[in-house]
DNA sequence: AGACCGCGCATTGTCAACAATCTATATACT
DNA sequence: AGTATATAGATTGTTGACAATGCGCGGTCT
């Protein structure tokens, strides 16, 4: 998906990104031990390649590699899905405040659109959790790209998305609050419309913060779980 | 160097322990171009493991890599470095504040007995710029591990400080001011000590801004080249 | 019957040869 | 003379075979 900017596209980068897709989808279920054979003949890989996506997706924190056990999915427990939301809300709030300061007004217009189109989104595909989840991705992902900085947007985009979106697949959790969520992106993006850096962080944090005590209740609800 | 506690380290935790150091202590120049076979002969490693160690360290930000073209060591323009100190006062902000809560009595008896041993070396190796970086990454470490935060801990300790070291090995950049270090240090554990969550938040993230302002001000003196 | 030991098998780690791609040099053309 | 092109060399990417290690099964001893 979306991989046209690259020039030569090595076996190994399509196994990362075959793997990195399986297990964001749930195909490759966490705890689950897989074999490299197997991996190899799902995927019409050879193990040299395969080995190398590996080695990267361990060091990305989605996979535990054991040497000479074999490698697993992570699985991530209750307490560290919420402390994965306490690092996105300081992270992203700078984001927020550094895209206040950075974007450029194409972005914020672009940005801006996105969230009619989720609108629309939401309101045609009742209740389809999928779309709502890519939607909320692409608002964060455009935010993190537009901070400018390089290494925040890395860590947000290449760490600790694919875990939550991992989560969010197999959960849908950000269902029931599509509607309030779509507002707090509103008022984000009105505070970096208006290059107002301190209250897009402070939105940022506030909206992040109420999508984990969302998934709290739900844990303790008992309706989730991990 | 400390690799006791794995019980079977494989040729490919070498190469990657080989080159992270290298990149770090500054022996493998950022920028610099650097073949694979030169590298296998320089730390007697065949290009399997050496390959699945390149795709770890790419995966962590401290190579580029463009297919077909080789490797090279990832060089951070001034504003990124500063960017990385922005990164830092956030999450670093949060880790202390996490540690002030979830630390255990006796790791923060250790945390303070080791800014004992700071200050000893400060006044012993006086301007020995090595022993105070070194001791400066071990305060911060034990504060990303005392947050019983896994992925916090894991970005700090496995990405950020590793390009932060980098350029402190180069630079010494936290020379010229070991003693107030060692005084906000010092603060922040009896915060800590204290339990007050708030206020070692509040002293980390000025405390890392101040290295940061530190860092600049010698850039913009010229000073400071990078 | 239960526990311990040893062996065989499967799986992972490593290696060296082969194929594909890029870079640099030299040559021809404008 | 400068630019573009083609070719040669070197370097990276890939493959399949080989070696080393962990795991499970069966046997034996208490």
């Amino acid at each position: 998906m979306s991989e046209a900017a690259i020039q030569t596209y090595t076996r190994a980068d399509e196994a990362f990104d075959c793997l990195q897709t399986a297990i964001v989808k749930g195909d490759l279920v966490p705890g689950e031990k897989i074999g490299e054979v197997e991996l190899c003949s799902r995927f019409n890989l050879t193990r040299g390649p395969l080995r190398e996506a590996l080695g990267r997706l361990e060091s990305r924190g989605l996979l535990v590699r054991r040497p000479h056990a074999g490698v697993k999915v992570v699985s991530v427990s209750a307490e560290e899905l919420l402390e994965l939301y306490r690092i996105r809300e300081t992270m992203e709030g700078l984001a927020a405040r550094q895209a206040a300061e950075r974007m450029t007004d194409e972005e914020i217009v672009d940005l801006q659109a996105t969230l009619d189109t989720h609108e629309r989104m939401i309101e045609q595909a009742q209740g389809q959790a999928y779309y709502q989840a890519e939607g909320d991705y692409d608002f964060h992902h455009r935010i993190a790209t537009g901070s400018r900085n390089t290494k925040l947007a890395q860590m947000l985009l290449g760490d600790l998305y694919y875990m939550v979106r991992m989560y969010r697949y197999r959960l849908s959790t950000s269902s029931g609050r599509p509607h309030m969520a779509l507002g707090e992106h509103r008022r984000i993006a009105e505070a970096i419309a208006q290059r107002d850096g301190e209250l897009a962080e402070f939105l940022m944090k506030r909206h992040i913060n109420a999508a984990r005590n969302n998934i709290e209740t739900k844990i303790q609800n008992g309706s989730l779980t991990i």
